[in-house]
DNA sequence: AAGCAGCGGGAATGCGCTTTCCCGTTCTGC
DNA sequence: GCAGAACGGGAAAGCGCATTCCCGCTGCTT
């Protein structure tokens, strides 16, 4: 048993196909009052279900939105998706996923995927990477999004424009001040921290990464401090668990457990900054496992404010990002001219208990 | 300039559509190797995406899956999503995604929507409900279901089978053994807790939350012990804080701070199992935020193994579930006939810092 | 009373693609 | 050497729906 179509609830009511159609969907035109109950009816009864890529394909729009991240697990990812999908809700779309572990060529082809689907617009997450390596996966893929523009597509771009992409129409980007906050954070921690900083870096070319850790050193810098030590790993909870486990060994045996050779004077307190919650919580726990504690043996500080981590003792001194908010401006509105161009959002730095200056003190 | 079509391509290459068509997806009958090589060529230099609202119109299938989550942004959720991610990816399709907050009706309207997509198979990843005020919602979703798959449809379902879905074809379940892991985790627990026994549970009715629930109550039986008191809350985070503080209340004043009035002789410790995970944070979250610390005061396991979770101090003890194979096996195969039936997964009850006998007497 | 606007309904066309059917050609077998 | 098979290509018929155009009708104007 076939779904039922159009044309069989017409005949049912007795009426055409283009009568029928009028009816079940919101028509200019709409058709004698009796009649479309007749034809409400005849859908009823055959449970009829208008089959949407036909509709799509004689109205040339879908309904859909794409969205592109890397990684959906990813709190992050997860948090903006959430965003996009109540956003998507209110122009009653649905989001289609796809992941891409930020490999551009991969986003390339969903790009591709998504125009094929004749998706009313997309929305690209992920931070864009600025690797030579990426380079033409990166040039692809913006020429991939211009075709899609130019076709009347529109997109919306989460943090940074995609390099090289011409900014036809229908091309926005929602803002992350990723530097700024990272340069407040810094201006805020040196104001109590005496020791060194140290930075725990994503991938060397990763914009989201390369923006925190310039504007870190930036605020570092206005402060009057020299720049920090940039220890770059894998931008997620294991690059920062490796680069936790050489910083303790950097830091030493902790005061008070008799380890061989400890000099006899504390160092000042290192402060570690990892460029995102996931990496920072990956290092406090690697600090951890050799026996240092957070923050009296080092202050450690993250960004984003991940919800799920938000219980973590010591709570994590973090920039708060309004991700869900950030998932909702980033799709592109359903009706009205595309309006190109860039939204801001904010963030604000929090500083908890992990970068306690009492820290040295406390148990 | 609109995308271009495949007859554009066909006239480019001097070639008939039929014959474009054929070359360009992998048809059972290859054109001849010049032909082909003119067509890709044309097609390449038109940029030719092909509809996908119309290939799918006319071999009527979409190359979608649809996944039904309650919410995307629970790390739960979106460990699933994954899963399901990573098998449409094996299968080339495309994941759409709808967020349903565990409501039936939006459940409901959610397979509607896939069905009108033409989904080539829908993955239901919430847990279902059995609550009077459902009942309805989950007949009416009984239904779409059945539809679904008799016109074709192929539908898994996570942990439980859709409540009155006569399981005709295409239909599967992959199965959790809620209760069985959570009788292991209370006989495990038993074994070395001599206080009373607390279950931290989601509403009333929510079948995931209601099979832990007996399942652990079992598990105190088998061991010669009284069934638990059981709070129902939120199956989320406050709702699990929000128990958290109730029971900060019943635990009393700590030990060792200088409460008025505390007894002499300090109580039995309190054992807290909470449904997910997530519950188990906010309730340590709100037993810390009363004085209280964990094991200590209180000894308190989770269910889910969420991994962004796994840094949590004390780390939490609670019942590991393999969630992204979940959501792997829970896409039905693409080819081949329907295996409809069930597939089970097993999860290992998995004891750390947070029940730790020995909670009492350490720091 | 005749003419015209306006409206409710149907026939027909096309969205872009797949696929069946058909036809002309070349290759095979006896 | 010729019948028939096998093959390579094109014409055409949909897939299910929206929409334009058209037609007959009612109700109004002058």
């Amino acid at each position: 048993m076939a779904a039922s179509t159009l044309t069989e609830v017409a005949r049912l009511a007795g009426v055409s196909p283009a009568t029928a159609s009028r009816v079940l969907n919101g028509s200019a035109r709409t058709p004698g009052p009796d009649i479309a109950e007749r034809v409400r009816k005849a859908a009823d009864s055959l449970g009829y279900i208008p089959n949407a890529q036909a509709q799509g394909l004689a109205k040339s729009s879908s309904g859909l939105i794409g969205l592109i991240v890397h990684d959906i697990a990813d709190p992050y990812f997860s948090a903006i998706a959430r965003g996009v999908q109540t956003a998507a809700r209110h122009q009653n779309k649905m989001v289609l996923l796809a992941t891409t572990a930020g490999s551009p060529a991969d986003e390339r082809a969903a790009v591709a995927a998504f125009a094929a689907r004749r998706a009313d617009s997309i929305v690209i997450a992920g931070s864009r990477s600025a690797r030579t390596t990426d380079q033409q996966g990166n040039a692809e893929l913006a020429a991939e999004l211009d075709r899609y523009c130019r076709n009347g597509g529109q997109v919306g771009v989460v943090g940074h424009a995609v390099v090289g992409a011409e900014a036809d129409e229908g091309y926005h980007v929602v803002e992350v001040p990723n530097e700024e906050l990272a340069a407040e954070l810094a201006r805020e921690l040196a104001a109590s921290h005496a020791g060194q900083f140290v930075i725990i870096a994503g991938p060397e070319g990763l914009l989201t990464s390369d923006d925190r850790v310039r504007g870190f050193q930036r605020g570092l810098a206005d402060a009057g401090l020299s720049p920090a030590d940039v220890l770059h790993t894998g931008f997620d909870r294991t690059g920062g668990y490796e680069a936790g486990v050489e910083l303790a060994a950097r830091i030493g045996t902790p005061n008070g457990s008799g380890g061989a050779g400890t000099e006899a004077a504390a160092p000042p307190r290192l402060c570690i900054f990892a460029v995102n919650d996931v990496m920072a919580i990956g290092a406090t726990a690697a600090l951890r496992s050799k026996g240092l504690r957070v923050p009296r043996d080092a202050a450690i500080a993250g960004f984003d404010d991940i919800e799920t981590l938000r219980d973590f003792r010591p709570a994590l001194s973090t920039v708060h990002l309004p991700l869900e908010e950030i998932g909702r401006l980033a799709v592109p509105a359903g009706s009205g001219h595309a309006a190109a161009g860039a939204v801001g959002v904010t963030g604000e730095v929090t500083l908890r208990r992990s970068t306690e200056p009492g820290g040295e003190a406390a148990s």
